[in-house]
DNA sequence: GATTAATGGCCTGAGCACAATACCTTTTTT
DNA sequence: AAAAAAGGTATTGTGCTCAGGCCATTAATC
């Protein structure tokens, strides 16, 4: 189940009966407008880097892969090759890459964390927790959202497809292989959803949540976090399968918490290493 | 309830046990990784014209009243005030706002539409009809989540706060009293879900549907629009008074569908009217 | 071992969006 | 008539982005 991350504000019982003003604290309009906060517009590299740090995330590479070229991603993402410079500098920078030069030259996703890692998530993560209990959260009611949707919207190729995906995580030996069954999976499911948006709006909120750092999915040295996953993947499906909404929303729910548990692992362990 | 916007776009049935290439169907492999599409972040006047329409849309200034001075919306926004001359020559040209000058001058918002407006919305919303309908699915979804959520965490200052958001909306006998009650009641929903992101999340979904356009709430004649939505509001009231989930989902949903079906309308009368 | 190819590292110049500032024009208030 | 407050306009400087070329490094190839 999601946790409520905030405790409400304040909360005296209501008293009054002066309408507007009850109004008025509801709507906020004490300050200014909401929308009418500070502008402050992304970089193109910066989401440059978002992107790609989404991308390792989610597992389109993995550790030990090669990201493409320089001018290859320039090209693909239609930005000037200066500016995917600065992006991989940034994973760089965070410990998520490590750059090669030469002939087979390039920005090799790390197969584990470093110490450059682990200060960044100290300096990164800290000042942001109690907003990224939010985004955990909303994390997990937007995938429990997708996954009821997904319920009642699926075809029986959607079926075949999570199958499939099912059973390459069953086959899977190596860590590679698990992370791309994971990945299949969940993209099977948003696909069943029939609506490209939602797709987007789950891969937002993972961009978010994710930072960049590759927790996703599961830890780097047990496996048990997999095999759970997998028995929680298989209730998932009977659940889209039958139809039943409820129930598939509920078990996505909960099966999305473990990312926030092994995120709060990982900052303990962090803050461990630092009082060192 | 919400509309299945698109198609499935092909599905031969899977006849082959190929996993790999099955895997690599369900997650795109076949080109390039989906986070890796051509980049294009929008512009700060982008950013500001659209938070003003949101404003303008979702009430926060309502038909006959003026927005706040160049140079204050610079200093709140935290951008120049050749920013917000951009910003704000959009929505005049656009007809939500009409300029005037001098010492009481500023940007008031129209009471109706213009023909500018109307073109404006043939411009702009026609090519991007198929994309919309995702949208408006999404935002039903959406809020249909916000409401099972706000049903399971309420407490009883949410629901006050409620209670006195259709009490407004009893007693009011102008479109902008109208307004501001709907603006409420969403708000005290959305404040009951104990989650700012969610609230971030809806509002991101009304900008991104409403296009600036003043449609939200209801139109701009007729009355039954708002009796309909008093309704609605009170039965979803009770659901999430009584913690159903389910039932609090499923009226907010089709509550929401309202406004896809209004946009359809407006879309319909300004072909209509090109026509002519 | 020399050559070649592919890659990251680096530099320069141009273009553009934005910020900051000053000043002008219009309209209302005093 | 003067002052005040608002929008309208013009100028200048700065930082980001792009395009392109060249260099340094490394591995594959001859």
């Amino acid at each position: 189940m999601c946790n409520v991350p905030g405790v409400h504000p304040d909360a005296t019982p209501p008293t009054t009966d002066d309408l507007s003003r009850m109004l008025g604290q509801v709507l906020g309009d004490t300050a200014q407008p909401s929308v009418l906060s500070p502008v402050k517009v992304q970089s193109v590299a910066t989401e440059v880097a978002d992107r790609l740090m989404t991308a390792v995330a989610i597992g389109d590479y993995l550790p030990g892969e090669r990201l493409p070229g320089e001018r290859e991603l320039a090209t693909i993402l239609d930005v000037s090759r200066a500016t995917v410079r600065e992006a991989i500098g940034r994973l760089q920078a965070v410990g998520i890459v490590e750059i090669k030069r030469g002939r087979t030259g390039g920005a090799y996703v790390r197969t584990s964390w470093t110490e450059a890692t682990a200060s960044a998530v100290r300096r990164t993560l800290l000042p942001r927790w109690p907003e990224l209990e939010q985004l955990f959260d909303l994390r997990c009611l937007v995938e429990g959202l997708v996954a009821r949707t997904a319920a009642l919207r699926r075809t029986d190729e959607d079926l075949a497809a999570m199958r499939v995906a099912l059973d390459g995580y069953a086959q899977a030996r190596t860590l590679g292989q698990e992370q791309v069954a994971d990945a299949a999976f969940h993209g099977a499911v948003l696909a069943a959803t029939g609506n490209p948006k939602i797709s987007a709006l789950s891969r937002d909120m993972l961009t978010r949540v994710s930072l960049g750092f590759p927790v996703e999915p599961y830890g780097e040295d047990n496996r048990e976090d997999y095999r759970r996953a997998l028995i929680e993947h298989r209730k998932i499906y009977e659940a889209i399968a039958a139809g039943d909404a409820e129930q598939a929303g509920s078990l996505a729910e909960e099966h999305f918490t473990l990312t926030s548990d092994m995120m709060r692992d990982m900052l303990e362990r962090a803050q461990e290493r630092a009082a060192r």
